[in-house]
DNA sequence: TTAGCCTTGAAG
DNA sequence: CTTCAAGGCTAA
């Protein structure tokens, strides 16, 4: 094993900055002063916006709809920053019509909610520490926690990189499984994007006279807005589904059918092999986490936000967590096939665990052992599959991984992804307040157990006994060339 | 036009 | 009563 690995990975893998950042405004940065149509804004996107819906303002953008909104730019293109301020999902709806001063409007309760939610987490941050490196930045500047908004018009750290500005409205549309998510071209989500949200939002280039009259203008956040007021309304103890986990759940692959790709691959190379004499137990596991890796990689390709990243951003993020996801689909497999004696493998075949046993060396033998332990903790949380299809994300939107071109981006991800999550065990375990903080920690054991099997992989890999030619060995080369440069 | 501060008034 | 998110005012 070359010398240092461990560290290095450590090295690789720095904890995350402590500090919880004081709430800032989405729109431009600048300091909160409470929520104001929709959600904590500072003063003065706050009269921004509402003298923009009150005067029926119309703005047109000198560049590319695409401005730099922060602090100190964000008088320079009233276009874009009113266009920001939708984005982030400021409500039309609530400047008034009839300019009525003082009281409360329908947005209370959210407000409320919101707050509550808010709060819970930074308990709950406070009670785990800030040790879990994924957790620093949950109570920070960014509002996609939301209780209105659902988890999702929040991606508002987008903008800040020009080249992946997502408009809301599609997932919006798309919540609680429509299928056309995600329509733009790979190679320039951009452009697509913004056009189709920029000729989509009637609220930035033509009239919006009539959005006080209407309760169903089609304006930015509409849908996740009736949709709250719906629920608030007539069905609050039922426990929702951040519509964010709704969507991982739909790019989640159908086990079923990974099962018959993979037994399929395989029946075909064993015929192969009968050729060259029988393949060791050790390169058969090779063979099938090889095929699993493929699926991996098959699903990030075509999952929501990872798509929208280059392909140079997605091979980095992807050769540092593809042992952490192939570890996690392992473990999970286990979870749900319940059985303490036997593994179930991807093929649906069983293997007993005695027999895995009498077959491993020791470091393999300890590899197993961790998992168990592992495991029994997955157990004992009973986790669902809601919430590994969130872990998984985490795990791929590691904004640890350095450089990336969409570093913002990859960072606003996991802000997200971390803040469903939360929402999601706060609402289905409301019972287990600590739930989030297990799942955690459960990560934390998950990265560090994935790290000792890409090292038991690197050694048997330089003694030459995992096959060649495939996803594998280059997953294992980049490793070792990882090291071999930073080192 | 901007943005900080002020006034208002229903909800809790 | 207090709270706080609406709208209003105004100097820069």
């Amino acid at each position: 094993m070359p010398p240092g690995l461990h560290l290095l990975h450590r090295l690789r893998r720095p904890p995350a900055a402590a500090a919880a950042v004081p709430e800032l405004c989405p729109v431009c940065g600048d300091k909160v002063s409470g929520y104001h149509y929709g959600l904590l804004t500072c003063e003065s996107c706050k009269g921004f916006f509402k003298r923009t819906v009150q005067n029926n303002k119309k703005y047109i953008c000198a560049e590319n709809q695409d401005c730099k909104i922060d602090k100190t730019h964000r008088k320079r293109c009233p276009s874009c920053r009113f266009q920001k301020c939708l984005i982030v999902g400021m409500r039309l709806e609530a400047v008034r019509a009839d300019r009525m001063r003082g009281g409360r409007n329908k947005f209370g309760p959210m407000y409320k909610r919101d707050r509550a939610l808010k709060q819970q987490k930074r308990a709950l941050m406070r009670a785990n520490g800030f040790k879990t490196e994924a957790a620093a930045s949950l109570v920070s500047s960014n509002q996609t926690d939301s209780a209105f908004t659902g988890s999702f018009p929040g991606l508002y750290p987008v903008p800040i990189i020009q080249t992946t500005l997502v408009p809301t409205t599609h997932y919006n549309h798309n919540c609680y499984g429509l299928p056309s998510l995600g329509t733009s071209t790979p190679s320039n989500p951009s452009i697509s994007t913004q056009r189709q949200y920029t000729s989509s939002n009637p609220a930035i280039k033509s009239e919006h006279t009539d959005i006080h009259m209407s309760s169903q203008a089609s304006v930015l956040g509409d849908h996740a807005y009736s949709e709250e007021l719906q629920e608030e309304t007539f069905s609050p103890q039922v426990p929702r589904m951040p519509q964010l986990v709704m969507e991982f759940l739909r790019c989640d692959p159908d086990e079923l059918q990974m099962q018959r790709n993979i037994a399929a691959h395989l029946q075909r190379e064993q015929s192969s092999w009968e050729k060259q004499g029988k393949p060791t137990a050790f390169s058969f596991m090779c063979r099938m986490a090889d095929q699993m890796l493929f699926s991996i990689v098959e699903w990030a390709r075509r999952c929501i936000f990872f798509k929208e990243l280059k392909v140079s951003d997605q091979m980095k993020l992807l050769h540092n967590c593809w042992s952490e996801l192939l570890v996690l689909d392992i473990l999970f497999r286990q979870v749900q096939h319940g059985k303490r004696s036997s593994v179930l493998l991807v093929t649906g075949q069983e293997v007993e665990l005695s027999a895995v046993a009498s077959y491993a060396d020791p470091t393999l033998a300890h590899l197993v052992q961790r998992g168990q332990e592992l495991l029994e903790k997955l157990h004992g949380l009973q986790v669902d599959r809601q919430e590994v299809v969130c872990i998984k994300f985490l795990i791929l939107f590691n904004p640890d991984v350095k450089p990336l071109e969409s570093q913002p981006f990859v960072e606003s991800v996991q802000e997200q992804v971390q803040g469903a999550l939360l929402e999601y065990t706060l609402c289905t375990y409301p019972q287990y307040l600590d739930r989030f903080g297990h799942l955690l920690l459960c990560l934390s054991e998950l990265r560090s157990l994935s790290t000792l099997a890409e090292d038991y992989l690197c050694c048997k890999h330089l003694s030459g006994e995992v096959p060649c030619n495939n996803l594998l060995i280059e997953m294992l080369h980049a490793k070792l060339l990882h090291v071999h440069t930073s080192w």
